[in-house]
DNA sequence: GTCTATATCTAGATAGAC
DNA sequence: GTCTATCTAGATATAGAC
């Protein structure tokens, strides 16, 4: 809400709307009367609907990257993970239109397109990073083609689990307490091939936040 | 591209494009273009739009539903599993244009989000019962908890996988090739849960699929 | 910077002849 | 059943006054 200028509040608005409704179905008329301006004074802040898209996108993207930028050789502890993982989910969770509709925006907006799936490249290196982390620290236990399939696997939870569960219980994920569920799922995908005692210690944790959330 | 009559025909140029484009991209303008008959011709089939995607929809849901239709207490052995995938992907790459914008279509077609919301807990059903019969063969030992999220991990890769695979490597689902990879990712997910001697024969026989495949 | 008014375009859908 | 021609609605985007 925080209406420092009007390109502010366009972006603010428009993000709000395609949050709740879906991109393809929140019209640049809708923004401008929920944002108490005219069409055509939104269209002097942005050339497009596409461009009010393309800059949410490259706002998420600023703050996405220190997130996946994690080193190959860092030393990871099975809690950097946990916390990694809730400063994402939280991320996308504010973003989560863009994972709504990701093929047909790709497929819409070329500069998108592009973008995207150099971040989900980049993502999936991270979290390939990350095991490699577990790893070095001896929590970890996994054959190397079984890294690869959870390192896909994960990535998969990564995109598609807020779409997922919006699809199962809409606007679920608006509270934070369903968002540590997702967030517990998916660490649980990791625990079988965790050592002990960081598997037993995690299993437990991650059980802790799911009955008192979900 | 069975040109039985028109009716027939329009179903399966409109399947074509939208799995190939996407649904929001194919206007009935086009369909009818691809199906070399007029725009009115096509509105003398179908009332509208969304009633070509729903029937669409109605053949896979009379395809799919037997492929899930499975009994709690079946005495389940690791191949069947296999088998179930099997068939259960190659109908979702026939029809994936359902799951690519799976969000969209039910906020839009009301009809369409009653069926799709009950078909995806028929499957997370058939997913839950038939680990069951997995663990009354012997083959699999799980905590009720961690049987619980192996269970939505399985639907969201049973719903999503074809969509963000996809995304990866746009048209790369079109051969039965990449489909068997995926099928093997799917099911090594089961994997670290299952008994020996079903583990390692599993992960082998998933991994000579991967492979010779990937 | 913001408004009103309007242009343009495209999609879904219909009418009526054949 | 099929066609041509057309309507209507709604969305993006622009023009020009203030």
């Amino acid at each position: 809400m925080a209406k420092r200028n009007t390109r502010e509040l366009i972006l603010s608005v428009s993000l709000e709307l395609f949050n709740e409704f879906g991109e393809p179905n929140v019209t640049t008329n809708h923004i401008a009367d929920e944002a108490d301006i005219s069409p055509g004074n939104l269209y002097y802040h942005f050339r497009s609907k596409d461009d009010i898209v393309l800059e949410l996108f490259k706002r998420f993207l600023v703050r996405f990257k220190p997130l996946i930028d994690i080193p190959e050789n860092i030393l990871f502890q099975a809690e950097d993970l946990w916390f990694q993982l809730h400063l994402s989910f939280e991320l996308k969770g504010e973003y989560r239109f863009l994972y709504r509709n990701l093929a047909d925006l790709i497929a819409r907006i070329p500069d998108l397109d592009k973008a995207m799936r150099g971040l989900l490249m980049r993502e999936r290196q991270a979290a390939w990073n990350s095991l490699s982390g577990l790893e070095q620290a001896g929590a970890l236990q996994i054959e190397p083609l079984q890294k690869d399939l959870l390192t896909d696997n994960l990535l998969l939870a990564l995109t598609y689990w807020i779409p997922f569960a919006d699809l199962r219980e809409p606007g679920g994920l608006d509270n934070s307490t369903a968002q540590i569920s997702a967030i517990a799922r998916v660490l649980l995908m990791v625990t079988p091939y965790l050592r002990e005692p960081e598997k037993t210690q995690f299993t437990a944790l991650a059980a802790s936040y799911l009955t008192h959330s979900a």
